[in-house]
DNA sequence: CGGATTCATCATACGCACATGATGAAATCG
DNA sequence: CGATTTCATCATGTGCGTATGATGAATCCG
């Protein structure tokens, strides 16, 4: 996973990150992220659209429209984000000793610490919310209207 | 990072925990690990190669050649593995705010937290050795000839 | 209504991960 | 040496992530 994010995945939660400081405020234009964030137009506007297929944002057309999230950012997390992207479980990768298909059921000998490898390395991103990784969090507590 | 590992590290770490079972044993050729893995023989052969560049694995040509786990596989890393293909550190990530580069002497307010993430996404694979996926390690204490 | 603004989507293209098949080069053995 | 085995490498192809530019559709406002 050497980048840890693919690009597409790091574009949405940069992008959370900069609608996580308008919170509340006002909607943000899909130029105004692309030019903060030094992504492409179009293919960001495709990314936000598929964060609002999924529910984590919302978005608003015409005059004074745009982007914003679609709860707190207190409630969301780095893994909400970028699950939208690739599947978040491996589809029961293979066995990791031979050429078979390993579940739960007949694992093989390395599978469980496997597993654990895994967990371990996605945990952080279910643990972290885009609020954390908000630095200025403007008064965090005092405005409760989700 | 949705699946975790790009196919062609999957197949260097599976190949690798295949070559622990047989340490000190004999060699295992392309062919062999190939059936073994379920994987394109060719295209693991150049995965392979890339590996005994890299000083992983050594690899011996004609009759009774092979590839073999160039140290004890309780002294290699799953890191050391897959670190192998694509860059280890995300080569000094966009600023997680704004388009700027974002190192430690200026880094943007999520910068730390980030760097968290990221560290501790990757540290059960620096953390876990090959042997340990291996499940059967047959006397593990009995050929330190490393 | 009609023009402006902005999101949504389509058509196309490029690069790289992944893969396949053929060829070259080294080591062993008769 | 010459044949066999096996690694090393090259040429080529496919699919997807990434990206670009143009077009469609919704919303606002005068």
């Amino acid at each position: 996973m050497p980048s840890i994010l693919p690009r597409t995945a790091e574009y949405a939660v940069r992008a959370s990150v900069l609608l996580a400081r308008h919170y509340g405020e006002r909607l943000v234009s899909a130029d105004e992220i692309a030019s903060v964030l030094g992504a492409p137009r179009n293919y960001l506007s495709k990314t936000l659209n598929a964060l609002v297929r999924s529910g984590v944002l919302t978005s608003m057309r015409g005059p004074h429209g745009g982007f914003a999230l679609a709860k707190p950012p207190e409630q969301l997390s780095v893994a909400d984000v970028i699950d939208v992207f690739g599947d978040a479980e491996p589809k029961a990768a293979r066995c990791v000793l031979e050429d078979r298909a390993c579940d739960a059921l007949f694992p093989c000998a390395a599978h469980r610490r496997w597993s654990t490898i895994t967990r371990l390395a996605r945990e952080p991103l279910v643990a972290t919310t885009i609020a954390e990784l908000c630095g200025n969090h403007r008064s965090t507590n005092a405005l409760n209207h989700g």
